[in-house]
DNA sequence: ATGATGAGTGAGCAC
DNA sequence: GTGCTCACTCATCAT
Protein backbone atom coordinates (compact mmCIF):
# COMPACT_ATOMS: atom_id res chain seq x y z
CA UNK A 1 0.00 0.00 0.00
CA UNK A 2 2.90 2.66 1.20
CA UNK A 3 5.15 1.29 -1.04
CA UNK A 4 2.76 1.57 -4.27
CA UNK A 5 2.45 5.04 -3.67
CA UNK A 6 5.97 5.55 -2.93
CA UNK A 7 6.23 4.27 -6.77
CA UNK A 8 3.76 6.47 -8.32
CA UNK A 9 5.19 9.06 -6.46
CA UNK A 10 8.90 8.46 -7.94
CA UNK A 11 7.46 8.01 -11.40
CA UNK A 12 5.29 11.21 -11.07
CA UNK A 13 8.11 13.14 -10.21
CA UNK A 14 10.41 12.06 -12.52
CA UNK A 15 7.93 11.38 -15.59
CA UNK A 16 5.99 14.08 -17.32
CA UNK A 17 2.58 13.04 -18.66
CA UNK A 18 3.68 13.92 -22.33
CA UNK A 19 6.72 11.16 -21.23
CA UNK A 20 5.04 8.64 -19.85
CA UNK A 21 2.69 8.14 -22.86
CA UNK A 22 5.55 8.25 -25.01
CA UNK A 23 7.16 5.24 -23.28
CA UNK A 24 3.82 3.46 -23.88
CA UNK A 25 3.58 3.76 -27.14
CA UNK A 26 7.32 2.98 -28.01
CA UNK A 27 5.97 -0.34 -26.26
CA UNK A 28 2.93 -0.43 -28.50
CA UNK A 29 4.98 -0.38 -31.42
CA UNK A 30 7.78 -2.79 -30.56
CA UNK A 31 5.38 -5.81 -29.50
CA UNK A 32 4.47 -8.43 -31.40
CA UNK A 33 1.73 -10.07 -29.06
CA UNK A 34 3.10 -9.37 -25.25
CA UNK A 35 6.70 -8.86 -25.08
CA UNK A 36 6.00 -5.60 -23.49
CA UNK A 37 5.15 -7.35 -20.39
CA UNK A 38 8.91 -8.18 -19.70
CA UNK A 39 9.95 -4.76 -20.23
CA UNK A 40 7.16 -2.68 -18.78
CA UNK A 41 6.28 -4.50 -15.72
CA UNK A 42 7.04 -1.74 -13.14
CA UNK A 43 5.88 0.46 -15.18
CA UNK A 44 2.99 -1.61 -15.49
CA UNK A 45 2.11 -1.67 -12.04
CA UNK A 46 2.80 1.86 -11.07
CA UNK A 47 0.83 3.53 -13.80
CA UNK A 48 -2.77 5.20 -13.26
CA UNK A 49 -5.38 3.45 -14.43
CA UNK A 50 -6.50 6.88 -16.33
CA UNK A 51 -3.04 6.16 -18.13
CA UNK A 52 -3.35 2.72 -18.46
CA UNK A 53 -6.66 2.89 -19.92
CA UNK A 54 -5.42 5.66 -22.37
CA UNK A 55 -2.57 3.31 -23.58
CA UNK A 56 -5.33 0.41 -24.08
CA UNK A 57 -6.83 2.15 -27.51
CA UNK A 58 -6.02 -0.31 -30.08
CA UNK A 59 -5.94 -3.11 -28.39
CA UNK A 60 -8.32 -5.85 -28.50
CA UNK A 61 -10.66 -6.76 -25.88
CA UNK A 62 -8.61 -9.74 -24.99
CA UNK A 63 -5.48 -8.18 -24.90
CA UNK A 64 -6.92 -5.49 -22.55
CA UNK A 65 -7.89 -7.78 -20.00
CA UNK A 66 -4.53 -10.28 -20.45
CA UNK A 67 -2.82 -7.01 -19.87
CA UNK A 68 -4.95 -5.96 -16.88
CA UNK A 69 -4.80 -9.77 -15.48
CA UNK A 70 -0.88 -9.25 -15.28
CA UNK A 71 -1.13 -5.52 -13.92
CA UNK A 72 -3.92 -7.56 -10.92
CA UNK A 73 -0.95 -9.96 -10.58
CA UNK A 74 1.34 -7.76 -10.50
CA UNK A 75 -0.15 -5.85 -7.87
CA UNK A 76 -0.67 -9.13 -6.16
CA UNK A 77 2.55 -9.96 -5.97
CA UNK A 78 3.27 -6.68 -4.16
CA UNK A 79 0.27 -7.03 -1.90
CA UNK A 80 1.59 -10.20 -1.22
CA UNK A 81 5.33 -9.35 -0.06
CA UNK A 82 3.73 -6.14 1.60
CA UNK A 83 1.56 -8.43 4.10
CA UNK A 84 4.78 -11.05 4.84
CA UNK A 85 6.25 -8.00 5.82
CA UNK A 86 3.94 -6.72 7.84
CA UNK A 87 3.47 -10.08 9.92
CA UNK A 88 7.24 -9.98 10.30
CA UNK A 89 7.31 -6.35 11.67
CA UNK A 90 4.49 -6.91 14.08
CA UNK A 91 6.19 -10.03 15.20
CA UNK A 92 9.24 -7.73 15.71
CA UNK A 93 7.42 -5.42 17.58
CA UNK A 94 5.74 -7.98 19.80
CA UNK A 95 9.15 -8.89 20.89
CA UNK A 96 10.86 -6.14 21.52
CA UNK A 97 7.31 -5.26 23.61
CA UNK A 98 8.25 -8.42 25.36
CA UNK A 99 11.96 -7.12 25.54
CA UNK A 100 10.68 -4.16 27.24
CA UNK A 101 8.45 -5.21 29.37
CA UNK A 102 11.26 -7.76 31.18
CA UNK A 103 13.21 -4.99 31.74
CA UNK A 104 10.46 -2.76 33.15
CA UNK A 105 9.84 -5.94 35.61
CA UNK A 106 13.57 -6.47 36.58
CA UNK A 107 13.81 -2.81 37.45
CA UNK A 108 10.81 -2.99 39.56
CA UNK A 109 12.11 -6.07 41.05
CA UNK A 110 15.24 -4.47 41.84
CA UNK A 111 13.06 -1.11 43.07
CA UNK A 112 11.17 -3.46 45.23
CA UNK A 113 13.89 -4.97 46.81
CA UNK A 114 15.44 -1.48 47.65
CA UNK A 115 12.09 -0.71 49.33
CA UNK A 116 12.02 -4.05 51.31
CA UNK A 117 15.29 -3.17 52.66
CA UNK A 118 14.43 0.52 53.41
CA UNK A 119 11.28 -0.59 55.40
CA UNK A 120 12.97 -3.00 56.90
CA UNK A 121 15.89 -0.77 58.09
CA UNK A 122 13.59 1.52 59.26
CA UNK A 123 11.60 -1.15 61.39
CA UNK A 124 14.79 -2.16 62.58
CA UNK A 125 15.72 1.48 63.51
CA UNK A 126 12.16 1.79 65.00
CA UNK A 127 12.76 -1.06 67.03
CA UNK A 128 16.04 -0.30 68.46
CA UNK A 129 14.88 2.82 69.19
CA UNK A 130 11.84 1.75 71.07
CA UNK A 131 13.53 -1.21 72.53
CA UNK A 132 15.84 1.76 74.06
CA UNK A 133 12.92 3.03 75.62
CA UNK A 134 11.28 -0.26 76.71
CA UNK A 135 14.20 -1.13 78.41
CA UNK A 136 12.47 1.09 81.51
CA UNK A 137 16.18 1.10 83.54
CA UNK A 138 19.19 3.79 81.76
CA UNK A 139 21.75 5.51 82.98
CA UNK A 140 21.12 9.11 81.61
CA UNK A 141 22.91 12.00 81.71
CA UNK A 142 20.13 15.10 82.86
CA UNK A 143 20.22 18.39 83.66
CA UNK A 144 17.99 19.33 86.48
CA UNK A 145 15.89 21.85 86.24
CA UNK A 146 13.21 21.77 88.17
CA UNK A 147 11.97 19.27 90.54
CA UNK A 148 7.84 19.03 91.92
CA UNK A 149 6.89 23.16 91.59
CA UNK A 150 10.22 24.57 90.06
CA UNK A 151 13.23 24.97 92.70
CA UNK A 152 15.57 26.19 90.55
CA UNK A 153 18.45 24.47 91.66
CA UNK A 154 21.06 24.09 88.36
CA UNK A 155 23.44 21.10 88.76
CA UNK A 156 24.56 18.30 86.39
CA UNK A 157 24.22 14.92 87.77
CA UNK A 158 24.89 11.48 86.72
CA UNK A 159 22.03 8.89 88.14
CA UNK A 160 20.34 5.92 87.56
CA UNK A 161 16.78 5.73 87.25
CA UNK A 162 13.83 3.85 86.16
CA UNK A 163 11.97 5.48 83.17
CA UNK A 164 8.38 4.82 83.37
CA UNK A 165 7.33 7.39 80.75
CA UNK A 166 8.51 10.34 78.60
CA UNK A 167 5.98 12.91 77.59
CA UNK A 168 6.65 15.85 76.08
CA UNK A 169 6.55 19.23 77.48
CA UNK A 170 4.78 20.84 75.13
CA UNK A 171 0.69 20.27 74.87
CA UNK A 172 0.69 17.24 72.84
CA UNK A 173 -3.17 15.78 74.60
CA UNK A 174 -4.49 16.89 70.82
CA UNK A 175 -2.76 13.75 69.07
CA UNK A 176 -2.94 11.26 71.45
CA UNK A 177 -5.76 9.39 69.22
CA UNK A 178 -3.12 8.70 66.37
CA UNK A 179 -1.93 5.13 65.29
CA UNK A 180 1.29 6.16 64.78
CA UNK A 181 1.86 8.45 67.43
CA UNK A 182 3.92 6.60 70.09
CA UNK A 183 2.56 8.88 73.08
CA UNK A 184 -0.07 7.07 74.14
CA UNK A 185 2.52 3.69 74.52
CA UNK A 186 4.64 6.40 76.92
CA UNK A 187 1.93 7.87 78.68
CA UNK A 188 3.37 9.27 82.03
CA UNK A 189 2.56 6.93 85.13
CA UNK A 190 4.27 5.99 88.25
CA UNK A 191 6.23 2.97 88.75
CA UNK A 192 6.09 1.61 92.35
CA UNK A 193 7.49 -1.80 92.36
CA UNK A 194 9.82 -2.68 89.95
CA UNK A 195 9.55 -5.66 87.96
CA UNK A 196 11.89 -7.50 86.17
CA UNK A 197 11.54 -6.18 82.57
CA UNK A 198 8.79 -8.22 81.38
CA UNK A 199 5.53 -6.90 82.90
CA UNK A 200 2.91 -4.91 81.43
CA UNK A 201 4.51 -3.11 78.15
CA UNK A 202 2.75 -2.75 75.60
CA UNK A 203 4.32 -4.76 72.07
CA UNK B 1 4.26 -32.90 10.82
CA UNK B 2 1.49 -33.79 14.21
CA UNK B 3 -1.21 -34.16 11.81
CA UNK B 4 0.25 -36.46 9.23
CA UNK B 5 1.24 -39.00 12.26
CA UNK B 6 -2.48 -38.37 13.36
CA UNK B 7 -3.67 -39.64 10.34
CA UNK B 8 -1.56 -42.37 9.70
CA UNK B 9 -1.76 -43.52 13.34
CA UNK B 10 -5.62 -43.80 12.96
CA UNK B 11 -5.06 -45.49 9.42
CA UNK B 12 -3.51 -48.19 11.08
CA UNK B 13 -5.86 -47.91 13.54
CA UNK B 14 -8.73 -48.61 11.51
CA UNK B 15 -7.15 -50.43 9.34
CA UNK B 16 -5.06 -54.35 8.74
CA UNK B 17 -2.23 -54.66 6.30
CA UNK B 18 -3.92 -56.54 4.30
CA UNK B 19 -7.41 -54.26 4.02
CA UNK B 20 -4.93 -51.44 3.05
CA UNK B 21 -3.71 -53.72 0.05
CA UNK B 22 -7.25 -54.75 -0.72
CA UNK B 23 -8.21 -51.35 -1.45
CA UNK B 24 -5.24 -49.79 -3.33
CA UNK B 25 -5.67 -52.76 -5.08
CA UNK B 26 -9.62 -51.64 -5.89
CA UNK B 27 -8.38 -48.49 -6.79
CA UNK B 28 -6.12 -49.97 -9.26
CA UNK B 29 -8.35 -51.59 -11.14
CA UNK B 30 -10.70 -49.05 -11.25
CA UNK B 31 -8.57 -46.19 -12.74
CA UNK B 32 -8.01 -45.51 -16.61
CA UNK B 33 -5.70 -43.15 -16.17
CA UNK B 34 -5.45 -41.02 -12.75
CA UNK B 35 -9.09 -41.20 -11.71
CA UNK B 36 -7.43 -42.55 -8.46
CA UNK B 37 -6.04 -39.18 -7.28
CA UNK B 38 -9.60 -38.18 -6.48
CA UNK B 39 -10.62 -41.00 -4.50
CA UNK B 40 -7.02 -41.91 -2.91
CA UNK B 41 -5.43 -38.40 -1.66
CA UNK B 42 -6.37 -38.83 1.83
CA UNK B 43 -5.09 -42.55 1.50
CA UNK B 44 -1.92 -41.33 -0.75
CA UNK B 45 -0.81 -39.02 1.71
CA UNK B 46 -0.73 -41.14 4.48
CA UNK B 47 0.09 -44.58 3.00
CA UNK B 48 3.58 -45.26 4.26
CA UNK B 49 6.57 -45.07 0.94
CA UNK B 50 6.95 -49.21 1.19
CA UNK B 51 3.01 -50.06 1.12
CA UNK B 52 3.14 -47.63 -1.71
CA UNK B 53 5.80 -48.84 -3.88
CA UNK B 54 4.15 -52.30 -3.13
CA UNK B 55 1.15 -50.67 -4.54
CA UNK B 56 3.04 -49.24 -7.33
CA UNK B 57 3.74 -52.42 -9.35
CA UNK B 58 2.45 -52.64 -12.48
CA UNK B 59 2.06 -48.98 -13.49
CA UNK B 60 4.78 -47.14 -15.44
CA UNK B 61 7.47 -44.89 -14.37
CA UNK B 62 5.26 -42.13 -16.13
CA UNK B 63 2.41 -42.93 -13.57
CA UNK B 64 4.49 -43.66 -10.67
CA UNK B 65 6.54 -40.38 -10.87
CA UNK B 66 3.07 -38.77 -11.34
CA UNK B 67 1.62 -40.30 -8.55
CA UNK B 68 5.10 -39.56 -6.35
CA UNK B 69 4.88 -35.79 -7.16
CA UNK B 70 1.09 -35.64 -6.46
CA UNK B 71 1.74 -37.53 -2.99
CA UNK B 72 4.96 -34.78 -2.25
CA UNK B 73 2.04 -31.63 -3.29
CA UNK B 74 -0.91 -33.20 -0.96
CA UNK B 75 2.30 -33.88 1.94
CA UNK B 76 3.83 -30.00 0.78
CA UNK B 77 0.13 -28.92 1.57
CA UNK B 78 -0.38 -30.60 4.86
CA UNK B 79 3.03 -28.87 5.92
CA UNK B 80 2.02 -25.57 4.58
CA UNK B 81 -0.86 -25.51 6.84
CA UNK B 82 1.31 -27.21 9.18
CA UNK B 83 3.34 -23.92 9.24
CA UNK B 84 0.37 -21.41 9.19
CA UNK B 85 -0.75 -22.83 11.89
CA UNK B 86 2.84 -22.85 13.91
CA UNK B 87 3.18 -18.66 13.18
CA UNK B 88 -0.54 -18.13 14.86
CA UNK B 89 0.62 -20.58 17.42
CA UNK B 90 3.37 -18.25 18.19
CA UNK B 91 2.04 -15.05 17.70
CA UNK B 92 -0.65 -15.86 19.87
CA UNK B 93 1.42 -17.21 22.90
CA UNK B 94 3.90 -14.34 22.32
CA UNK B 95 0.60 -12.01 23.03
CA UNK B 96 -0.42 -14.20 25.75
CA UNK B 97 3.18 -14.06 27.41
CA UNK B 98 2.46 -10.03 27.15
CA UNK B 99 -0.46 -10.21 29.02
CA UNK B 100 1.09 -11.85 31.92
CA UNK B 101 4.07 -9.76 31.46
CA UNK B 102 1.71 -6.95 32.11
CA UNK B 103 -0.29 -8.59 35.06
CA UNK B 104 3.04 -9.02 36.71
CA UNK B 105 4.09 -5.87 36.19
CA UNK B 106 0.86 -4.68 37.77
CA UNK B 107 1.49 -6.80 40.73
CA UNK B 108 4.60 -5.72 41.18
CA UNK B 109 3.82 -1.84 41.03
CA UNK B 110 0.90 -2.76 43.25
CA UNK B 111 3.52 -4.37 45.70
CA UNK B 112 5.82 -1.48 45.41
CA UNK B 113 2.99 1.00 46.58
CA UNK B 114 2.52 -0.80 49.48
CA UNK B 115 5.64 -1.58 50.47
CA UNK B 116 6.83 2.62 49.29
CA UNK B 117 4.28 3.21 52.11
CA UNK B 118 5.17 0.79 54.74
CA UNK B 119 8.32 2.49 54.69
CA UNK B 120 7.07 5.84 54.90
CA UNK B 121 5.50 4.47 57.79
CA UNK B 122 8.39 3.31 59.93
CA UNK B 123 10.33 6.22 59.07
CA UNK B 124 7.51 7.75 60.00
CA UNK B 125 6.90 6.05 63.12
CA UNK B 126 10.82 6.46 63.60
CA UNK B 127 10.63 10.06 63.53
CA UNK B 128 7.55 10.80 65.86
CA UNK B 129 9.55 8.33 68.04
CA UNK B 130 13.15 10.57 67.72
CA UNK B 131 11.48 13.24 67.98
CA UNK B 132 10.00 12.78 70.84
CA UNK B 133 13.57 12.01 72.45
CA UNK B 134 14.90 14.74 70.77
CA UNK B 135 13.22 17.35 72.12
CA UNK B 136 15.02 17.51 75.11
CA UNK B 137 13.19 19.04 77.92
CA UNK B 138 10.47 16.13 78.81
CA UNK B 139 8.48 15.70 82.00
CA UNK B 140 9.60 12.81 82.98
CA UNK B 141 7.59 9.76 85.62
CA UNK B 142 11.33 8.54 87.23
CA UNK B 143 11.75 5.65 90.10
CA UNK B 144 14.86 6.76 91.63
CA UNK B 145 16.91 4.00 92.12
CA UNK B 146 20.42 5.58 92.78
CA UNK B 147 21.96 8.29 92.66
CA UNK B 148 25.98 8.42 92.49
CA UNK B 149 27.23 5.34 93.48
CA UNK B 150 24.37 3.25 94.46
CA UNK B 151 22.66 5.00 97.44
CA UNK B 152 18.95 2.82 97.28
CA UNK B 153 16.50 5.78 98.61
CA UNK B 154 13.43 4.76 96.67
CA UNK B 155 10.58 7.41 96.43
CA UNK B 156 8.73 8.64 93.35
CA UNK B 157 9.41 11.84 91.97
CA UNK B 158 7.92 14.22 89.14
CA UNK B 159 10.70 16.93 88.08
CA UNK B 160 11.40 18.49 84.96
CA UNK B 161 14.59 17.53 83.12
CA UNK B 162 16.71 18.28 80.41
CA UNK B 163 17.59 14.94 78.50
CA UNK B 164 20.67 14.87 77.50
CA UNK B 165 21.33 10.98 76.58
CA UNK B 166 20.28 7.84 77.41
CA UNK B 167 22.38 4.58 77.87
CA UNK B 168 20.81 1.30 78.45
CA UNK B 169 21.91 -0.11 81.46
CA UNK B 170 23.68 -3.58 79.84
CA UNK B 171 26.66 -3.48 78.51
CA UNK B 172 26.43 -2.00 75.17
CA UNK B 173 29.60 -1.05 74.47
CA UNK B 174 29.68 -4.34 71.54
CA UNK B 175 26.91 -2.79 69.11
CA UNK B 176 28.27 0.83 69.26
CA UNK B 177 29.61 0.23 65.75
CA UNK B 178 26.18 -0.32 63.89
CA UNK B 179 24.59 1.95 61.59
CA UNK B 180 21.28 0.98 62.76
CA UNK B 181 22.00 1.25 66.41
CA UNK B 182 20.53 4.45 67.81
CA UNK B 183 22.78 4.42 70.71
CA UNK B 184 25.53 6.12 69.29
CA UNK B 185 23.09 9.35 68.63
CA UNK B 186 22.18 9.12 72.53
CA UNK B 187 25.71 8.48 73.73
CA UNK B 188 25.77 9.53 77.62
CA UNK B 189 27.25 12.91 77.68
CA UNK B 190 27.52 16.33 80.24
CA UNK B 191 25.45 19.05 79.45
CA UNK B 192 26.36 22.29 80.83
CA UNK B 193 25.09 25.26 78.91
CA UNK B 194 21.11 24.31 77.95
CA UNK B 195 20.66 25.93 74.28
CA UNK B 196 17.68 26.11 72.27
CA UNK B 197 16.69 22.47 71.28
CA UNK B 198 19.15 23.22 67.52
CA UNK B 199 22.44 22.20 68.54
CA UNK B 200 24.80 19.25 68.04
CA UNK B 201 22.09 16.66 67.82
CA UNK B 202 23.43 14.02 65.08
CA UNK B 203 20.69 13.90 62.37
C1' DA C 1 12.15 -39.19 1.55
C1' DT C 2 10.55 -35.88 4.71
C1' DG C 3 9.71 -31.51 6.73
C1' DA C 4 9.92 -26.47 6.75
C1' DT C 5 9.69 -22.00 4.76
C1' DG C 6 9.91 -17.91 1.31
C1' DA C 7 7.78 -16.29 -2.62
C1' DG C 8 4.26 -16.13 -6.22
C1' DT C 9 -0.53 -16.97 -7.57
C1' DG C 10 -5.55 -16.97 -7.44
C1' DA C 11 -9.86 -16.76 -4.64
C1' DG C 12 -12.52 -14.07 -2.05
C1' DC C 13 -13.60 -10.40 1.18
C1' DA C 14 -13.91 -5.33 2.26
C1' DC C 15 -13.87 -0.74 1.02
C1' DG D 1 -10.10 -0.94 -8.71
C1' DT D 2 -7.43 -1.50 -4.88
C1' DG D 3 -5.58 -3.72 -0.99
C1' DC D 4 -5.34 -7.54 2.07
C1' DT D 5 -5.06 -12.27 3.50
C1' DC D 6 -5.79 -17.33 3.10
C1' DA D 7 -4.70 -21.60 0.97
C1' DC D 8 -2.12 -23.78 -2.42
C1' DT D 9 1.99 -24.71 -5.18
C1' DC D 10 6.75 -24.67 -6.19
C1' DA D 11 11.63 -24.01 -5.26
C1' DT D 12 14.98 -24.65 -2.05
C1' DC D 13 17.28 -25.95 2.05
C1' DA D 14 18.19 -29.15 5.83
C1' DT D 15 17.74 -33.55 7.98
Amino acid sequence: MGEAFQYKECWDSIMAEEDKLTIVKRVKKEDGNKKDINLTDEVLVNLPVKDLNTVLRGFSDDEISQIKQRRRTLKNRGYAQNSRTKRVRQKEDLEEERQQLRRDLEDLARENDNLKRERDEARKKYDSLQKLLTNRTKTVGLHLIGVGHGSSSTSDHEIQVDVVGIEDDKANSSKHSHGSDLSNDYRLRKSSGRTEDKTGESR
